[in-house]
DNA sequence: AAGTGGTCTAGACCACACC
DNA sequence: GTGTGGTCTAGACCACTTC
């Protein structure tokens, strides 16, 4: 099979052909495509050159490999929005679970652990002048997937015990608000974009250096104290954002 | 030398080793590593197994690789933040660039070219019952490196002879208010992560794959009538949004 | 010209999925 | 067990930067 591009390196004329031959509708989305072998073959390239077409296809998020079983056409992606348009809405600061079950969504949150780790952004936005941070981690399961890796940073000693009150099955937001008195509110929140690093991709299924949409963003007491940084890593092929101005 | 971590793969392994080295400083930021060949040699590993680690720190942001040159360390990642919290400032939709320089952030946009492609996201959008858009193309360069890929798609018919107005000194917005007395607001803007694909990666000087942030927005007329769709595909190493709730 | 990263091939072995 | 992807080595040649 001839390479129809007829510049650059093989690799990027592989995944071209592949792009095309996905659009001309050979595979159907799900489809099992032939084996990195059996492609090499078919390109008269070797394996690790199909191999590295295939890895950036699959960033860009139109393959989707299955260790021992193969590799497929992913289905169109699907992404969740969450509105973020209405300040009043969101004065009160809610768990992620809620802000998506809210919008008829189905989530699950799963705490992952809570941890004494300080991190000299969240302690820059706490304005903590000294050490002294609880770092808690949790999993937020959306349509069935593990989604959002969720870091929320507090200071220690204002939640003494925070770890032996947690049933697990309540927001962080919950918690600090029933246990703890302490009311929240949203002073501001950030989009950035970032690449999977190892744990991000375990925690949630996808390969190393996958697109991440990151969501920060801190709270404040009702007296206007900076009380929590949350740091949200979302899987980019499943979350967007949106900012309503008007219909 | 031995390699600490003692589980997973070696290219993981020697990853996490140089992300220690560096964070000991044993390599400043901005200085050049050794080759990947010398690399090789120091981990006992193969050149193309270092390439592999080297590649996934490059896609975190932790390293900058100049071919022929050598191999860096990336000076830490300086995002611009770009307020999207008033919707009374932005209610009047201005071009990018002034967005930036309204900051005070220096920055110039470049006409990339205009063509007539028709696209299904723009389309839906811009609910246009037949095909028939021109997609602007534009560069935007802040502090001096290409950072922001900008697609605007619009009908066809409602804004002739566009290509030909263009003196590619103003931005695409006060070119349609100028030439066509279309006052454009705001209805909405999205933000999402994607991986850049290799015109992307071109266009911004960056490794395909790297992260992206995807910021998508529609504009309205006067009228409330769907009028530019746009579709901007920032660097993520260099944007950050923020929305502001309250002090 | 020398050094560096970019690409490609060849072949091997391992880990996982499915039958 | 068989087939698939995941990792690793060996060695080659090319393209680019720097001198």
């Amino acid at each position: 099979m001839p390479l129809r591009s007829s510049s650059g390196p093989v690799y990027r004329r592989i995944a071209d052909d592949l792009r095309e031959r996905i659009g001309r509708g050979e595979w159907a989305s799900g489809a099992k495509l032939p084996s990195e072998t059996a492609l090499g073959e078919q390109y008269g390239a070797h394996r690790l050159t199909v191999r590295r077409a295939i890895e950036d296809l699959t960033r860009l998020g139109l393959l989707h490999v299955r260790h021992g079983a193969g590799t497929f056409v992913a289905p169109p992606a699907l992404r969740y929005e969450i509105s973020v348009d209405d300040p009043a809405r969101h004065a009160t600061a809610e768990g992620v679970e809620r802000t998506y079950t809210s919008l008829g969504i189905e989530a699950a949150e799963e705490l992952l652990r809570i941890t004494a780790e300080d991190d000299t952004e969240a302690r820059r936005h706490l304005e903590l002048r000294r050490a002294g941070m609880l770092r808690i981690e949790t999993l937020l399961y959306v349509g069935g997937e593990p989604c959002v890796v969720s870091s929320t940073y507090v200071e220690n000693r204002r939640f003494p015990g925070l770890a032996d009150r947690w049933d697990g099955q309540r927001s962080v937001y919950d918690v600090l608000r029933e246990n703890y008195g302490a009311g929240l509110v949203y002073a501001w929140r950030s989009f950035g974009a970032t690449a999977a690093d190892a744990d991000d991709a375990a925690a949630m299924a996808i390969p190393p250096g996958s697109p991440i949409l990151l969501r920060e963003g801190l709270s404040l007491d009702l007296d206007g104290r900076p009380t929590a940084y949350v740091r949200r890593r979302c899987r980019g092929d499943r979350m967007k954002f949106v900012l309503r101005y008007r219909d």
